[in-house]
DNA sequence: CTCGTTCCAGACTGCCTGGTCTGTTTGTAG
DNA sequence: CTACAAACAGACCAGGCAGTCTGGAACGAG
């Protein structure tokens, strides 16, 4: 086997994660990937096939990091204390101590270029999100209705638990009109005193 | 004066908002609008002297209704009740109960796609966004500051409010990726639960 | 009717885009 | 050392892009 290429298609990843979250997608040329990365037209195209294709491998690592550390949370939510509505609290607690990577000002969520476009969600490139958006919301549901128990005038555990994920991609939102970098945290502060409410 | 041209700008600019709001600004092009609007380039580049011009024109029209219906459904919810707390359950049934135009399968808003491109934050495009925002945070501050009182520990009147803006956005998304048409209005109603809990 | 302005149609242009192709280098297997 | 395949580099291409330009049609003013 000659040289590894490995390297090469991880800067082009990288720099293509980068681009198209701060640009979106069809607004970010291959040109653009290939000068950032430091590449060439011939790399590009002996990794990817097509633009296209660079677009579902970006999206499948990214959920796949995002699936990864859901279970992260969910083990320290799990392993900081047994009463379910505390478990809630820490699960979202953990992400508020987060640091810049997700609450700084340049923070970015890649499913919101994916999910502008929409031929990118019909053709199938957007389906490892919405496979991350389920295991949020098995693992959420699950959690939240330990600590909901069974009263009778009880919120849908699935709407709550699909609640987080809708707040970080609304946070990223409004992060971005107001450039405010305290948004982010601000939010999921939020969150959590309402599910705290709530739970309670 | 010659002819009356309003007519053709009109259906310029829906035609253009619709195509934006589905795939996103870079994705769509000016033939595109100009094939579905049924006009032609010379009408276009009458109109809109660029394709940015005519960006900055669809958000700010798009702001200024957002708001509007703000106004609205403030004015829904004073006239409804006295009681401050019953007053911003009153605010968000308001949209939970919107017909199909809002909580539909194909609903969209042009926020996401304009801020999904940096370049339209930079240069200023994205300007009425923040605007509708700090209104509809103003709006709400107001409302929920007096329901939660001068409680010793209470949360953040201001974060609760851009919570709101937060969760249509963030359903929007969420709706995207599941194609659930149920999804804006389950999250308007956990949104709405919450807050109930939060403000007792 | 004439004149002038606005409104619009569509051919046209140059640039940028995603993608191809040819050639060269680099490493490994035998 | 030889052979061969993977890993690039960069010239090249066809199509699509935003934007221009010219000509004509539709009105109101005088």
């Amino acid at each position: 086997m000659p040289r590894d290429g490995t390297a090469t298609r991880s800067r082009i990843l990288d720099s293509a994660e980068r681009l198209v979250k701060v640009n979106g997608y069809a607004a970010t040329s291959v040109d653009q990937v290939i000068t950032e990365s430091g590449t060439s037209k011939g790399a590009f195209f002996h990794h990817f096939p097509s633009k296209l294709d660079l677009a579902r491998t970006l999206v499948q690592r990214y959920a796949d990091a995002d699936v990864a550390e859901l279970r992260e949370a969910m083990a320290h939510a799990e392993a900081a204390t047994d009463d379910p509505a505390e478990r809630v609290s820490a699960f979202v607690r953990w992400f508020e101590e987060r640091d810049e990577a997700l609450l700084g000002e340049e923070s970015n969520c890649l499913y919101i270029s994916i999910l502008t476009e929409r031929e990118l969600v019909v053709d199938g490139t957007s389906d490892p999100i919405l496979g991350a958006v389920v295991a949020w919301r098995e693992e959420l549901t699950r959690l939240i209705g330990a600590a909901l128990g069974d009263r009778e005038d009880a919120p849908d555990p699935e709407a709550l638990a699909d609640h987080v994920f809708v707040t970080f991609e609304g946070a990223f939102l409004l992060a971005r009109s107001t450039g405010d970098p305290t948004t982010m945290r601000r939010q999921l502060r939020a969150l959590r005193q309402m599910l705290e409410a709530v739970l309670r």
